[in-house]
DNA sequence: ATGCCATACGTTGTATGA
């Protein structure tokens, strides 16, 4: 089974790349983040037409999260099981996380899959700052409330946390700013502890391996970037898990890319012939940037 | 080489991203 995340920059501008890389890549279940659509806008057509159903969660401009799946989708819970609802003040940016389209969950043949977009703090002790630690917060009491360690579940998205030091092109040049502070990693290892592995960094110890870049100055392929984007699994899956790659393909050239690329994983068997291709492609990438 | 920002909303600019 293929499961993938991928944060797509806005569903309606990269819908042909969407189904460009699900031809190419063949997920079984794929999470998305920042679709910037309403419900009422969700190309369900278009996946339908791929052979996924899709479940999706929007509010418009901003955020929205989705789950496509070609093995089924029930039990379809978003917003945490709460109500969408506009914030009451906008002054403070506290309470915005919690009024924002952010978190899907859904089971795929008996593996509980959740889909989230974390806030992205814009800046260390700002409000949006702190708002990004409650929404982890609450994400942490929905995994301990709703799921126990011995259940199959993947936790999958835009964590905007670069867990380690390894997971950024530069501590220093980071150092100080939102996705690698001390509270952050620790609202991610406090997910992570709850029963869950971090399925690639348990396949790929090595530095350097991103899965977002900067549009600007060139960061893409000077391989200036982070790795925020997470699939997490819970233990029970973890010894059938057999591959994972960021499939960096999808951050080139045309139709335009997303910011991110997509972050793939395989539980009890490699699912596709030219992942060898991935291979020798990322390892030529990796000799290059060392 | 994969190349110097892109999205939505809206209108000649603003908010957001990480």
């Amino acid at each position: 089974m293929r499961i993938a995340t991928w944060n797509v920059n806005s569903l309606k501008a990269r819908l042909d790349k969407v189904m460009w890389w699900l031809d190419r890549a063949k997920p079984d279940v794929l999470l998305m983040q920042e679709t910037k659509l309403a419900d009422a806008d969700a190309p369900v057509e278009a996946f339908s037409q791929a052979g996924y159903e899709l479940a999706h969660h929007g509010e418009g401009r901003w955020n929205g999260v989705a789950i496509a799946s070609r093995c089924g989708i029930r039990g379809v819970i978003s917003n945490f099981g709460e109500p969408l609802r506009r914030a009451q003040s906008s002054e403070s940016g506290d309470d915005e996380p919690q009024a924002e389209a952010r978190m899907l969950a859904a089971d795929c043949v008996g593996i509980r899959i959740v889909c989230i977009y974390a806030p992205n703090g814009r800046a260390v002790n700002s409000p949006y700052y702190e708002a990004k630690l409650l929404w982890f917060d609450k994400l942490a009491r929905w995994i301990n409330q709703t799921s126990s360690p011995q259940t199959f579940c993947v936790i999958g998205g835009d964590f905007n946390v670069a867990p380690q030091d390894i997971d950024v092109w530069d501590p220093v040049a980071c150092h100080g700013g939102t996705h690698v502070s001390d509270r952050e990693r620790r609202a991610f290892e406090r997910i992570v502890s709850v029963g869950f592995v971090d399925a690639y960094r348990a396949q790929h110890p090595e530095p350097g391996r991103y899965t977002w870049w900067d549009y600007r100055a060139g960061n893409f392929h000077k391989n200036i970037g982070m790795r925020i984007d997470h699939l997490l699994v819970s233990t029970p899956l973890r010894d059938r898990l057999v591959w994972s790659e960021i499939d960096r393909e999808a951050r080139k050239g045309k139709p335009l890319p997303s910011d991110h690329a997509p972050l793939v994983i395989d539980i009890d068997s490699p699912g596709h012939p030219f992942d060898a291709g991935w291979a020798s492609a990322e390892s030529r990438i990796a000799a290059r940037g060392r």
